[in-house]
DNA sequence: GACATACAGTAACGCGGTTACCAAACCAGC
DNA sequence: GCTGGTTTGGTAACCGCGTTACTGTATGTC
């Protein structure tokens, strides 16, 4: 009976596509409904009716990009020694954050208005959490690592990596311009050798 | 000539007073300048002849609050233990990022649209930094902390504390809602003992 | 071929920052 | 003491935003 439907699963992909690369290039700003429907060739209904409006498309954004950055750090080959693949999984996490800051910023820095993660959300994250968790496991039971919930070591690591990126990202000029890199691994090896059991 | 001005100093403190107020009580969305003007029994006009327009207006706000947070760091007493002092000094941070998460988030989180921080604030920023440096100088010039430039070491030592920070103000479901407190102490202390002299 | 129905683009609403405009209020000079 | 000029600031418009109501359109059915 209807006229053909064009707000389809095609549609759908075009628009989380071409909306994450607004994204990415722009900034948070970058990314109105008039503009990302102008340039799919549609009407922002098209968003109304795939992801119910803005915040449902960021949404999406937002469970994507853990998703991808939760494969960055599995990526990061478990070696016989936790407390140096805790480093490299820091090492993982910069890379992923620097690879795409806006994208970044929509995952910790709640730069879009509207949107707030649910908590369903919480379980994507506790998913990107788990390569640390697993690092800092082993490093307790081999106890190279201090006799503390592996929770709390894996959760200070990820803050750790988490305030060296941010303030790279939001303050660099505070950063002395050259060797952040090498700083920032002289940072997370002082961290790790800090949860050392001594 | 002209008739009597009314965008005088008092009513600029007025509006810095009021926008504060609006961003800590009800985050940055409720600051817009409509609101803010009318609640000032004045019109918009004032916020353009007195700052330039919003970002003018935020920068203040930004400005103002990094000196409060530095007040806040500059209050914490230098002892002869460094170290002791690191963690006194996270401990404050802690207290006053809770005390105005808005804020907080205006200040590192780039929460409103069109400001950004100029040069001219990164120099206010590094006044905040101050106490912290000054800890880090005496605990390397005593031989606590490893041999490293203490630019490094203090500025590890804040985006360790920024990144618990962030983490407990923008996913608070991933911290256990219990022991925060205990548990933000106890990473500090892993933090700096990781930089202790080995 | 006409009707009913699902569908999607258009247009309007309210609100945002910003800017152009004009009324108001003063002093100087006649 | 009125008039002209000038500074000041409120009003209203502009443009863009997310959102919602509406209207036209394209189908299958009778």
């Amino acid at each position: 009976m209807p006229r053909p439907k064009t707000h389809d699963e095609n549609l759908r992909v075009r628009l989380l596509d071409r909306a994450g690369e607004l994204l990415s290039a722009e900034g948070p700003a970058a990314l109105s409904l008039r503009r990302l429907a102008s340039e799919c060739d549609t009407s922002t209904t098209a968003v109304y009716s795939l992801f119910g409006g803005k915040p449902g498309l960021v949404r999406e954004l937002y469970l994507e990009a853990f998703q991808r950055f939760g494969d960055r750090l599995s990526a990061v080959p478990a070696t016989d020694d936790p407390v140096e693949d805790l480093v490299q999984l820091g090492l993982a996490y910069r890379a992923g954050a620097l690879s795409d800051p806006h994208l970044y910023a929509v995952l910790f820095n709640q730069v879009i208005p509207g949107f707030v993660p649910d908590p369903e959300a919480a379980t994507q994250v506790r998913g990107t959490f788990a390569p640390l968790l697993a690092a800092a496991s082993r490093g307790v039971a081999e106890g190279v690592l201090a006799d503390q919930p592996p929770q709390e070591i894996a959760l200070a690591a990820w803050a750790n990596a988490h305030g060296l990126v941010s303030l790279e990202l939001t303050a660099p000029t505070l950063l002395g311009s050259a060797g952040v890199e090498q700083m920032y691994e002289t940072a997370l090896r002082a961290h790790v050798n800090g949860w050392r059991r001594r």
